[in-house]
DNA sequence: ACCTGAACACCGTTCAAGT
DNA sequence: ACCTGAACACCGTTCAAGT
């Protein structure tokens, strides 16, 4: 009830008092966050639209003034999710030693911990059930680096005499399954028949990954 | 279809005439069937309760006198495609060479050849979202023979000579956490981002497999 | 004993109507 | 411009009532 002028670089701010909630606020910002949680909580099959709204104090229509389907808020979940996940690969590059081997170790062992630690956004970001990968845009550019890096430090890898004789993508998907794999027995809950406990996890991934390496690598 | 029923079996007593159907049927045989049938169709998430009662002719209610739930309907079907995907792996090994290694190759071979060819049914079997795997006896049963068939096969090859010293336990979860990550990466849709085709799917299967083995075997 | 059909509490999604 | 609130078509599940 206020005829504040349009300005026309209007800018809602604040109000003092409150009135009606998230009528003025980021609402598509809002919701991501409270998908984001739901996620963390309970999965992704946990995530409604309508529970974000209701979290977000708005009725069951508004998110699709924001998300035209429940897909594309998944997918907006996702692209936080992913982002976070490349941000700490990288840094845990920039730690990395010089040795192209080294690094792509470090590279797995980056991927792994992520993988174990936030087992259901890495899901979202890894299953296709939940949006159409072909038409999330930065989802796939982050994902095409991530496999570029790891493209090129093994190619260094080999140039440097780091690695015995064979073809590289093969190395290269053989070493992607082996770290999804792991990290999907995880989320799928294989671990408890396999005789893993929870905080023995982490170590068995560094376990395995230096295994394959050790196959991998240039003996002498 | 199924006309001429067993002689040796119980007894269908049949009508000549079929004024309601599956009144007398095996409502419960007939709810899996089409549950199976709708996860060959369009993965675990197609499945419906009402879906399966509409193919079997019955109301909405009908099939919670034969399953408590739906996660029950979906046991079911698991344990049903567990049992196939088992009987596929032992009769690879049946017909595999008699040195241990190669026995082991066998394996996962098998498991990667149904795995590519039944996705949506091995993923219903590895996913622990779909039922409580822990009351699902058949299944872990199933499950636990394939590990131990396949650690009776690493500790054969390791007896013969024929593994570089490593712990046994680490290898045979890496194993596994690489052919499962090869399936997972099919069924989620990755190999189109890693350039690999379908029909190249199983042969990139096989030179991986034999990469890992290379990298565990002795060398000479 | 088994099934029907109407309920109930949830979804995702749409849309006229409100501010 | 953004949100409400009632709709609609789907679920899973329950239960009295029918045969």
């Amino acid at each position: 009830m206020r005829s504040a002028a349009k300005s026309s670089a209007a800018k809602p701010r604040r109000r003092a008092t409150a009135p009606k909630p998230y009528h003025h606020g980021d609402l598509r910002r809002v919701l991501i966050d409270a998908a984001l949680q739901l996620v963390g909580e309970g999965g992704a099959e946990a995530v409604s639209v309508r529970e974000a709204a209701r979290r977000a104090g708005v009725s069951p229509g508004a998110p699709f003034r924001h998300f035209p389907s429940r897909d594309a808020l998944m997918q907006a979940v996702a692209e936080e999710a992913q982002r976070r996940f490349r941000a700490e690969i990288e840094a845990a590059l920039a730690a990395a030693p010089g040795d192209p081997l080294g690094r792509f170790r470090c590279l797995g062992l980056a991927y792994l911990r992520w993988a174990m630690r936030n087992p259901t956004h890495f899901e979202i970001i890894s299953s296709r059930r939940f949006f159409d990968h072909d038409r999330a845009d930065a989802i796939s550019r982050d994902n095409a680096e991530l496999i570029e890096l790891t493209e090129r430090t093994l190619a260094e890898a080999f140039a440097a005499g780091q690695l015995r004789p064979a073809d590289l993508k093969q190395v290269q998907i053989a070493g992607r399954a082996l770290v999804y794999g792991f990290a999907r027995m995880n989320i799928d809950g294989h671990f408890p028949r396999w005789g893993v406990a929870g905080p023995e996890a982490e170590r068995t991934a560094e376990a395995i990954l230096d295994l394959f390496i050790e196959g991998i690598a240039s003996r002498p």
